[in-house]
Order: structure tokens, then C-alpha cells, then sequence
DNA sequence: GTGGTCTAGACCACC
DNA sequence: GTGGTCTAGACCACG
């Protein structure tokens, strides 16, 4: 399971993990009726309390995405994957528009909201 | 004052307190010198604790937007620009940088960020 | 009156005016029996309120330095000025102390302390 | 933890606490990534408020002198020296400056400040 | 009147 | 368990 933890991130480890399973579920390197580790093989793999693990699995069922069957394991369940696009897409399209308030409320043009954005996707080369 | 409130918000209230007092700061709805209300008639005024009115004071006086005589008030400072400034735009990065890393997690490409932006600047013409 | 007034310091006003009222007392710009100004006169000389001359006059007072007699004025007391030398000499020793002590414990030496007892009385130049 | 708090003295107690790890972290009695005890235990501890505990290491990080991790801990941060030697250095000179402005104010002159200083150094000989 | 500090206890999110 | 926030009310110093 390729899931990367910042622990010194402002982001938490449940939602960085729900976050990175949701990617996966939709890009389909996870698909319909796959297994996803056990909370206690994560947790082991990310060196992270169990605790933390499972609730991300409870957010992810909570949203439709697995499905949990007792004594079996989490299985991705079967999905409306244009749903779910649209919704992720929809809450990174609420957080630049907050990002987009603030900075107008503080006076910055157009211009300026291209070049920080260029900046911050040049720092990932 | 014309401070808003949303106590069911996950933004702690006094964060709120400090973002609209930067906001009218920024926008000259409060001028240099301009005495801010007293903790006590803030508080009673919005229904909430002194002790919460006075920890968004003190990080208002932390960043240099006012100054606090005791027994007197809190006033707007006169304010270095050019470092509010820099601030300000520290601020916006750091919302952008983090509604970029949720993208990315969810296996958003560059191209798309772009027309994210776009699309929310071009909903403003 | 000559006494000058710093607002923006962290030293309470009411206690400026004691400290530089006892110092004149001390170097006799003050002789016993001479009349201090009035409450009112005073107050409206350093454009401040009556209650903080009047709280400093109090503090002279119960320190023994003046008396107050009603509907005459303030008078400098009969004082012994070797001992009150003395008492403000160990004020401003023990406060040295403390600054030492403090840098003491942040590793400072003693030639760092003359630097800046020299820096500071230089600035005053 | 060995902090001693004088809860008549004119110091806040959030400040007491404040100087006290700053101290231990300075003389390596608390060593980077060490962790602090918690806001609960110590407040328990000291049989004062949890919140005065917490404003004491709200100070400390906001100095950077600690990293605080959501449901982990407070920890001592990796420090930078260079920066901590001129605040430590900057915190020293303004203890003299109130020192020297309080001689000023009793009438003393450079010499007397100077003779002071030494009489102090010496006696540590 | 103002701000500065402190208390005792509550609820929440996170691990 | 941890820290983060908030409340309602208290006492003090300052003006």
C-alpha cells in the first residue's frame, strides 16, 4: 500500500490516509471488491497507532467508498466514480476559492493568484 | 463593530475575530490609531467569552496590526505595509500549497489546478 | 515641573513621576518644606489624569517623602537622605542583578555585559 | 519536572513557567526532541490552571522553542542557536535599559551604572 | 472605565 | 491519553 504520512503536516494522519485511498479508488489502482490492508497491517506498515487507521477506514465506509465485512476484511465497494470525482473536485475547488477571498479581501489581482499557483506547482519539479 | 460570527464553524472564533479585524485594517474600514471596542463590549456585543475577544487581540498585537495601552485600549498601529504585505501573501500561499496537496492526493494533475483557477477568477468578471 | 513622561513604556506613569520626583528630592532640586505642584496643576501640566498624579503623590507619601496637609498642598518631608540614597542605590543594584543573573544563565560573560551597559548609555549620548 | 512557582510574586505565573524551560533547554537540563510533561500533568503538578500551563507553551512555541503535536505532545524543537543567542542577547539588554532608566530617573550618572555593574561581576569572583 | 491574569470545568479533535 | 478551544466569573493594576 503506497501511503506516505507527513506527520508534521497541519493535515490529519486519518484524513491524509482517507485522503490517498480515495485518490487510489478513483485512479483505479484500487478497484471494486479489492482488499485493502488490515488496520493492523497498516498501521504496522505506516508506524502509526491502529486507532488511527481505523478511523480513517469509518470515514471512508461512512462515505459509501468500502465496505466492511466482519471477520474478512475492507473491500472497496462498488462505486459512482463520476460521483466521487465530482465531489473531490468540488471540495479542492472550495479551498482555492477560500484561498481566492482571502487574498482578494487583502487586495491581490488576478495575475498575482497565477503566479503563486505556478510557484507552488514549479516547487514539486 | 460589524463582526459576524459562526460559532458552528470548525474555524475557532477567535481566528474569525482576527481575520475580519485584519480585513477592515487592510481595507481602511479601521484606520492608524483607530481604538478598537474594549474586550469587555466586544464580548458582550457578539455573546461570547472576554478571554475569547482577548486571545484575538493579543494575536492581533502579536502581528503588529495594533498596539494595547494599558488601562486605555487597543489601537490600530501604524503599520509597516511592506512586511503586512509579505505576510498576506504568505498567508494566501499557504492555503493554495494545502488545497493543492488535497489535489494531489486525490490524483489531480497540474493542467487541472490551472483551470480550477481560472474558472473561479473568470465566475468574478 | 520638570518632569517628562514616557507613555509607551512598560513603567506605569504614576511611577515615573515618583521615580523622578524622588530623584529630585534627592539631589535637592526639592528642599524640605518646598510645595510640591497640585494635584490638579500638575496633571493638566502633563496632560494626564488627576487620579495618576494623585495616585504617585500617594506612593510619596506613604513612602514618608512628603506630607499632605488638607487644603494646604503637598510638602517635601523632613528626610534622611543618606538613607534613602542608599535604599535607591540597592533598587537599581538588584534590578542589575536580576539582568545579570538572567544572562548568566543564557551563558553570557562578563565582557558582555559592559558591551552593553556602554551601548546603552552611549544611545543616550 | 522541576519548576517553582511564587504565586506572590508580581511575575505571572504563565511567565514564570516560560523562563524556567527556557532555562532548562538552555542548560541542556531538557535536550532537543525531549518531551515536555503535559499540559495536564504539569497544571496537576504545580496545583495550578491547566490554561495557565497552556499559555505558558503557547509562549515557548510561539518562540520556537517547541513544536506541539496534536495528541502527542510537546516536544523540544531542533534549535536555531544563532537566532536564540541574539533574543536571549536582546532580552538581557532590555533588562539593563530598565535598570539604567530607573537609576536615570533617580538621578545617577554613567559612572555610578558602571561602578555598580563591576561591584556585581566581582562579587562572583 | 480599561487591559492582564487566573480559575475550574467543559467539549472537541486527534492519536 | 494528548492538545485546542471556550465559558463565566473572579481579582488585580492602571488611568
Amino acid at each position: 500500500m503506497n501511503i506516505i504520512i507527513n506527520s508534521s503536516s497541519m493535515i490529519p494522519i486519518y484524513e491524509q490516509i482517507v485522503d490517498q485511498i480515495k485518490g487510489m479508488i478513483l485512479n483505479s489502482t484500487l478497484k471494486e471488491n479489492d482488499i485493502l490492508p488490515s488496520v493492523r497491517s497498516l498501521s504496522k506498515d505506516l508506524k502509526i497507532s491502529a486507532l488511527t487507521v481505523k478511523k480513517a477506514y469509518d470515514c471512508l465506509e461512512q462515505e459509501g467508498l468500502t465496505v466492511t465485512i466482519h471477520g474478512k476484511g475492507t473491500f472497496v465497494a462498488v462505486a459512482n466514480r463520476e460521483l466521487m470525482r465530482e465531489e473531490q473536485r468540488k471540495e479542492v475547488e472550495a479551498d482555492f476559492e477560500l484561498a481566492i477571498q482571502k487574498g482578494r479581501r487583502f487586495g491581490m489581482q488576478e495575475q498575482e493568484f497565477r503566479e503563486i499557483l505556478e510557484l507552488i506547482l514549479e516547487d514539486r519539479l
